[in-house]
RNA sequence: GGGGGCGUAGCUCAGUUGGUUAGAGCGCCGGCCUGUCACGCCGGAGGUCGCGGGUUCGAGUCCCGUCGCUCCCGCCA
């Protein structure tokens, strides 16, 4: 690191440090990391934000500061002079960058005293993880700590790599209002209530995709922006009300050229902080394929257990659990987990695992021969149902087999699950290994049989295809279920890191689509009305994605947890324990807004 | 909205079948200590067992409720 510009406090910082200075007068300053009083000599370790270097006081060549040291507690900030000096060979800590170095202080000043405080600010000391309220609570403190220190790092150096790509091609970065219109669909809105405006309110945005495809028609070709999007719905580790993403939009492209470039985004990002994956170009996956083989739609291929289908083995079966399954309409399928003893107890909570998912049950068997199962469910099947279902999941002897009967979409979600439980309980995804690859060709429409209608499984802006393929014109709207849209996710390892679509730029094609998902022309015209008036005046094909760089830099950092990398995170319930936010306002505030508490 | 886990000293945790004065390690305070680096040795302080109620002769332990944190399902265009 480049040394400070030299000033009352510090010349050099501690971390950085080195022999080169030896025999020379250093300045240096930070926090007491540790004390070690011997009663004669005592050594502080200091620490900043480059890292940690030994201060020893000598009683006989500094006693008014060897007297003032015995004085110095954990996380005291001092600034301190004195000579760089090399340690003896049997004194050199190899565990210690500056190892090999001390500084024999001549002059200490003490900056702040710090209580003692409410946790050990050093990551490698006795004891486990600290409650994660207390370390949000007292935040300033919990960012002191290396793996903070490391997590935030690490993100800058992320962040600064996808700009500097970008800016490289071209890309322009353009803030987005933060203050803006809701648009109910998708995502519960956080409010802002208008105070000009007396019952109006702002909603903070989803995300800035009406506001980027708006910069694409007003010829801002090649827009990025480190966006934060906010939505209000619940907590999980990957996942916050407020969270951030790259944004991007391109004016003039079709999917391949998004695609390729995100790919040298991602790979100047994957090769800043030394992250191994295959090159790129990545392989491309239709989410169909992934459906069907991992049962996800961000599927982990760093290991098999994939899924089959097994219906038409079981189609007539007398097993009325298999045969009832698909006479309704649904399906049988299953993986073949290899060759594992699983005691019932295990059996059983993997039953109720799968449950989560909305699965009914879990069949079991145990592979004894070409057509012999153990299994609870072997004497409902032939031998020749069992050997065909053996067939199809290429099952020897001693494999364990799971099976799910239930609509598509509980079996697909229920093996998926199953699937990457059993990865983590045998262990299945080898060391150092990582796979990324881009989900194409989502479906452009899912029904949803809560409201009867037909919902975008993207959003509404996303341009469909025909299953050719092809750009879809109005004429080939006609049927929302077989319709795919123009999409492409980034899934690294499982996880989705990005998403994104080519866009309607066509007034009719989009008009057609907010028509099948029930929004009328009035109803379109109220909410959308700024995006179809601006289709109107020539909008050039376009297209973009978006990255969550939150998830991103934990996956890099191996963090499970997006508050990990992210310094003022809320908690799981949404609050944040340092602020104290949500918090009540007083009653005039609201009365200004126009706001009665019921 | 639903389910699981956790809540005991400043921190991390143990606490058996309900039974004497609730323990350990680290930290903190005091003393000793001139080559430690998770320094060492000796001594000490420190508790609303999350909160409220109930059962019981007796509750950290059992029951009901509640709050907080966390993981998951729903939700997340």
């Amino acid at each position: 690191m480049r040394a400070p510009r030299p000033n009352r406090y510090r010349d050099a910082w501690a971390g950085d440090l080195d022999a080169d200075r030896a025999g020379q007068e250093a300045r240096v300053a930070g926090w007491v990391h540790r004390r070690r009083d011997h009663g004669g000599l005592i050594f502080i370790d200091v620490r900043d934000r480059t890292g940690i270097l030994q201060l020893v006081f000598h009683p006989e060549s500094a006693p008014q500061v060897h007297a003032e040291a015995h004085k110095l507690r954990s996380e005291d900030v001092i600034t301190v002079t004195g000579e760089v000096r090399r340690r003896d060979p049997e004194n050199v800590n190899p565990n210690l960058a500056t190892g090999e170095i001390e500084l024999a202080v001549a002059a200490l000043e003490i900056l702040a005293d710090a209580e003692t405080p409410p946790f050990p600010v050093d990551d490698d000391g006795a004891g486990g993880e600290v409650n994660e309220e207390l370390r949000l609570r007292h935040r300033p403190l919990d960012l002191r700590r290396a793996s903070m220190q490391e997590a935030l790092v690490l993100r800058h150096w992320i962040v600064r790599a996808m700009r500097r790509v970008l800016e490289d091609r071209n890309f322009l970065e353009i803030e987005t209002p933060y203050l803006t219109r809701s648009t109910p669909e998708g995502a519960r809105d956080f409010l802002v209530p208008a105070r000009t405006a007396p019952g109006s309110f702002y909603a903070l945005p989803q995300s800035p995709q009406l506001f980027k495809q708006l910069l694409m028609i007003g010829g801002l070709e090649r827009y990025y922006q480190i966006a934060r999007c906010f939505r209000d719905e619940d907590s999980r580790a990957d996942r916050l009300p407020e969270f951030t993403q790259l944004d991007i939009e391109m004016g003039f492209v079709e999917e391949d050229d998004v695609i390729e470039m995100m790919e040298a985004v991602m790979t100047a990002v994957f090769a800043t902080v030394d992250f191994p994956v295959p090159p790129a170009p990545w392989p491309q996956m239709t989410h169909a394929e992934a459906m069907s083989r991992f049962g996800s739609d961000r599927p982990d291929t760093r290991f098999g257990l994939e899924l089959h289908d097994l219906g038409g083995a079981v189609a007539q079966s007398e097993f009325k659990v298999f045969a009832g399954a698909i006479a309704s309409g649904g399906v049988v399928r299953g993986i073949n987990a290899g060759a594992h003893e699983l005691p019932r107890s295990e059996l059983d909570a993997l039953t109720d695992y799968v449950k989560r998912y909305g699965a009914k049950g879990l069949v079991w068997a145990f592979v004894e021969g070409a057509d012999a199962w153990r299994s609870p469910v072997a004497k409902f099947l032939s031998a020749g149902e069992i050997a065909e279902i053996n067939t199809r999941l290429q099952a020897s002897e001693g494999d364990v087999l799971f099976i799910v009967a239930d609509t598509a979409e509980v079996a697909a979600a229920s093996l998926g699950a199953l699937r990457l439980e059993l990865s983590r309980r045998f262990s299945l995804v080898p060391a150092g290994v990582h796979d990324v690859r881009w989900i194409v060709r989502f479906p452009m429409f899912h029904y949803s049989p809560d409201d009867d209608r037909w919902d975008a499984e993207h959003h509404p802006f996303t341009a469909p295809a025909t299953a050719a393929g092809e750009l879809a014109g109005v004429d080939d709207l006609d049927d929302p279920a077989t319709l795919l849209s123009r999409s492409y996710d980034l899934v690294l390892d499982g996880n989705e890191i990005g998403g994104g679509s080519i866009r309607n730029h066509r007034l009719d094609v989009q008009r057609r689509i907010f028509e099948l998902i029930g929004i009328d022309d009035e109803e379109a015209e109220s909410r959308f009305g700024f995006l179809l008036d601006a289709l109107r005046y020539g909008a050039p094909p376009h297209g973009g994605i978006a990255m969550g760089v939150d998830r991103i830099v934990a996956l890099l950092a191996d963090r499970d947890n997006i508050r990990e990398v992210i310094a003022f995170p809320k908690a799981t319930s949404g609050g944040d324990p340092l602020t104290g936010a949500p918090a009540p306002v007083d009653a005039p505030q609201l009365r200004e807004l126009g706001i009665k508490l019921a």
